[in-house]
DNA sequence: CCCCCCGCTCAGAGGGGTCTCAGAGGTTAT
DNA sequence: ATAACCTCTGAGACCCCTCTGAGCGGGGGG
């Protein structure tokens, strides 16, 4: 089985290869992240930086989904979305988009499976919504059973968006839940602050790394409540998600 | 068991292989977005963009079902569904047509057991009707006895524009209705305003997600008023249809 | 043993998302 | 023609969410 390199099975197609994505944007530089972001799960990852470049390398590659931004220098988008579906009907599609512009012309994206977010936004959402694609278009061999994350007494519900420790729901704010999902993603694991802040917030946060530490106050006081703790503190290193010793 | 891309279980042919849908439209973005909404439901569905074409490809394709728009480029709807039916004499049909065009000479079609929507029209409505098509024409395996959906204690009757909580009957107005419809397929998964929209208004309508807001807000006067709230609110996220906890 | 620094938590400001009301405009039914 | 209903817009209020800043506590190194 192919691995991701942070250790966790990867997302593979049925023959079990691993998943091929193509990542269209015109700025290099948020094309390097989502690139390393994804490679990083375990995919194949191309580039392009136009539409042209795009659709021809789509053809080389034949990728199971296509980070696609609204906004290309030679072209846009939805014109990259048509000429894609037309020889590869079974892609999927994730939008990247400003917050104010287009978000009419957005109508439509949805209603087919393809999905969007808007910039700026966080790793873990570009990679939760795209394993959220994969995985209804079928093209994801599922290792589990669902969208179900578990860490001991711990569960997520991706798609109801909803988290119970030993049964009982616990509430969470958006920001809260995508921590959350980082940790539940990568349990056992160290996970520095930085790394935290890279993933869980926008790329364009300039905040502190102390809305961490703020943040990880919070979830502990809904998840960890009266309970054995889950959420461990490393000193001078970070956080770690881990069950209970059994 | 065969799936949609939402995780859904698919209407299937008896022999358990996907439904097939030709749609003839010749406007390439409502084909786009008719053909990604019917494979959003685990559908095999191919496009033509005119009637000549689409003759052709229902030779090749035998659909179970055509969504037939009445105006076309080199002929109309109503030729191209005689022609059909001299080869395939089963396959139903939905006629897609401007709401003043000749509405009394399709009341005759229907007659026929087919069925028609005016445009501009909402995809749920699109994938309601050809359901009901599907299944009155016993070409569809039936996941369950009928045209009735259930979530917890409320029940609705697709056929009879039905709706029942706990017994009681809530009357909805069209809209409303569309969009219980829409929340009661999806229970349990949240559905962002820009999905409702997608699928539950008409694909040209230009305002605001803040409809959305409003009519979910009308729902819960209807369906939730006085009882154990079955609508609630994902802040950030969007809006997730579930019964009460059991 | 003491001090320094890292981490934790509280309090509060600011912003944004959501809810609801009121009313205009259009359509359908009587 | 009139009434009833349905749909959508706009505005305002409210509440929650997010982040900043400051003070406190504890652990570990000197």
């Amino acid at each position: 089985m192919n691995t991701t390199r942070s250790g966790r099975p990867a997302l593979t197609r049925p023959d079990g290869t691993p998943l091929r994505v193509l990542v269209v944007d015109d700025d290099p530089d948020l094309a390097e992240v989502l690139t390393g972001a994804l490679r990083y799960e375990g995919w194949e990852v191309r580039a392009a930086g136009d539409g042209a470049t795009a659709l021809a390398t789509a053809r080389e590659l034949l990728p199971d989904a296509v980070v696609l931004d609204v906004m290309l220098p030679d072209t846009d988008g939805f014109a990259v979305l048509r000429d894609l579906h037309t020889t590869q009907p079974d892609v999927c599609v994730l939008f990247l988009t400003a917050r104010d512009a287009v978000e009419d012309r957005i109508a439509g994206i949805t209603a087919g499976g393809d999905d969007y977010v808007t910039k700026p936004f966080s790793l873990e959402e570009v990679v939760a919504r795209l394993r959220g694609l994969l995985r209804r278009a079928g093209m994801a061999r599922q290792q589990e059973e669902g969208p179900r994350l578990v860490v001991g007494d711990l569960v997520m519900d991706e798609d109801a968006r909803e988290v119970t420790r030993a049964g009982e729901l616990v509430e969470l704010s958006p920001t809260e839940f995508e921590l959350l999902r980082f940790l539940m993603r990568n349990p056992r694991r160290v996970l520095s602050k930085a790394q935290i802040l890279d993933r869980v917030w926008s790329y364009d946060f300039g905040g502190q790394a102390h809305v961490v530490e703020l943040y990880i106050s919070y979830l502990r006081k809904k998840v960890d409540a009266g309970r054995e703790p889950m959420i461990h503190t490393v000193r001078g290193a970070g956080y770690v998600l881990k069950p209970g010793t059994r």
